[in-house]
Order: structure tokens, then C-alpha cells, then sequence
DNA sequence: ATAATAACCAACTAATTTACTAGGTTTATA
DNA sequence: TATAAACCTAGTAAATTAGTTGGTTATTAT
């Protein structure tokens, strides 16, 4: 388990998805890139790890965009984080358990027991409870207002 | 709230010197690095930081060392692991609340949200907690009898 | 058909962080 | 007085982060 501000970026796009999708709508990085103010290739990097593991699903072409494979009451803070910071050897012994003169280390043993605690607490964690939050969606509204002036007049059927 | 490599390092640090000192007993860097094998210049570096947030004291001189401030069950991980990872800023906004357009960003709101979480989660996990573990205590001993042994002979009765 | 849109892909880069090294000074003890 | 230890400063290689650049492919609307 590790809890950067990578992990963040891709949480916070997961939620910029989950607020804004439908059935019909997908949702393109480029207005995540706007709502967020993550540049889209860096968005690009990261759903293409949430893509690896099955989190989302990508529609080329226009009106194109991301969607999410599950309901986000499916989906986990830790799935989220664990898609991107993809290091799991958190331990120097990379998942061996003979790091140290060929028994287990004492950060080994502590490591995985604090890591599976602070996992289980983000697997119960998921992206639907927290956009439930009345501040998280007055947030939002406020960042589609602005983008949305900011593209002026066109399109008003797009949000 | 961040979780990284450094706080890990740290943690087991404090866990080492949870596990060996006593009253009469501090204990040096030089003996952490061998249990734990870590370089005793990065411990400098970590015990500097531990120091400046009062949860250990050093002291100089043969038979010098460091100690807890208080008891180990009075120390929460989440204090070790915040006195490293200093970098508080973990939102882009640098604690501002006016971080886009003059107001709150959504990642400002999630992420104060989700690390409050995980900062509860972790300031009630207590260091003395951890070295309960029955499993911690087997490999403590361990470790000891093998620096006991690279050192030889002399001093027993240092260990 | 064609233009536009958006995912997808590869490679490079600056800045930061991590983990460590080197080479000291200072303080207290045996 | 030698030694052990904390304490201090500066440097550094490797890794990670957060991008940028410059494409290609697939799909839709005109």
C-alpha cells in the first residue's frame, strides 16, 4: 500500500467520471483535464492503468470518452490507488519472505500487517459514498458552471 | 497524508527502539541499522525529523542512544509516519481554500475528506500496539541473536 | 468521402523525492 | 584521554512524479 499524490490524481478524475456519466454520456479527459486542471496526457497515463485492470472502459471517436465498468458503489478508494501506484514490492524484500539472511524481516512483518489494515479500510471505501457528499457535489457543479462559460455560447446541450 | 517507503523506515525504526529499550537501556542508531539494515546516516536523517516532533530524545556518548518520550502506547503510528512526511501540502493548493478561480477545488475537498480518514484510522493505531504481535516478537528475537552473534564474543551483556 | 474528435501509444524531460555517502563537530562516558 | 555516540552539512545516484511532444488509430457527424 502506498498513498501519494499520484494515487489522488487518480481518484479524483474516478470521481470527476463518476459525477459526471450516464447511461448516454461518456466522459471525455479532456473535460477532466478542464474540471481538475491535471493535464490530459498525464489523465492519459493514468487511465491507461485504470484501463488495465478492468476499472474503466474507453469509446474512441467523437463523443467518445470514459465510462466506468461498475456502479461506483463497486468500486474502491484502494482499487483506484492500488491501479496506479502499481509498486507492490512496498518491502525492499519484494514479496519474498527471506529478506534477511533467508527469514522474514521485522518491516516485512510489520509493513504488510499495517498495509493490510489500511487496504481493508480503503476496500470498504467506495468512490459512490464519497460523491455522495453535498460539499463534493457543490464542488462540482461549480466546476461545470465555470467550464462551461469558459466555452461560452456552443453546445448547452452538452452538460 | 501521504504513505510511503520513508514512512515505513521510520515506523520500524520506532519499533525497534520500542522493542529494546528500557529504562536503563537506550538505543544507538548502530543497532538499529544492524536489526533492521538500514544506513545509519538515513536513520540521522529520520531520528533529526523524530526528534524535532518530540517523540524521542538522544543522548550523547558511550552508552548514549535514543529513548520514547512517552510509552509506546501513547504514540500513534500516524505521528511517526506525519513527522517524516512532512510535506503537509499534498493538495496542489498548498492549504489555500481558493486554489481554482478563488475557490475550492474538488480534489481539495475529497482528498482532506479521505486523508482525515485515514489520519483517524492511523492516530489510533499505537506503536505499542504493534509490538504485541506475537509474530513481531519472534522476529525481534531473531534479529537479536544474529547481531549477537556477528558480534561474537565480546559484550554480552549488552543484548 | 472527409473532417473532426477522442482514445491510444511511445519516448523524452524537468523537478522532486528517496536513500544513501562522506566527512566532519560536539558531548558524555569509561 | 580515547571512545562512542549524537548531531550537522553537503553532496549524489536512482527512482518517481508530472508532465510534454508528436504521433496513430477508431468512430462519428457533415
Amino acid at each position: 500500500m502506498k498513498l501519494t499524490t499520484k494515487g489522488r490524481y487518480a481518484v479524483t478524475a474516478m470521481m470527476d467520471l463518476a459525477l459526471h456519466q450516464s447511461d448516454r454520456h461518456r466522459v471525455s479527459l479532456k473535460s477532466i483535464a478542464e474540471h481538475q486542471e491535471i493535464s490530459i496526457a498525464y489523465l492519459e497515463q493514468l487511465f491507461a492503468l485504470l484501463k488495465a485492470k478492468g476499472l474503466v472502459r474507453g469509446v474512441r471517436g467523437p463523443g467518445g470518452g470514459y465510462q466506468l465498468t461498475r456502479p461506483a458503489n463497486e468500486i474502491s478508494i484502494y482499487e483506484i490507488i492500488n491501479a496506479v501506484d502499481e509498486s507492490v514490492d512496498v518491502t525492499r524484500c519484494h514479496g519474498r519472505e527471506d529478506c534477511q539472511d533467508g527469514e522474514i524481516c521485522l518491516t516485512h512483518e510489520l509493513w504488510t500487517d499495517l498495509s493490510s489494515q489500511i487496504s481493508l479500510f480503503l476496500d470498504q471505501l467506495k468512490l459512490g459514498e464519497i460523491i455522495q457528499s453535498q460539499r463534493v457535489r457543490e464542488v462540482s457543479q461549480r466546476q461545470s458552471a465555470r467550464c462551461a462559460s469558459a466555452r461560452h455560447t456552443q453546445q448547452v446541450a452538452f452538460n
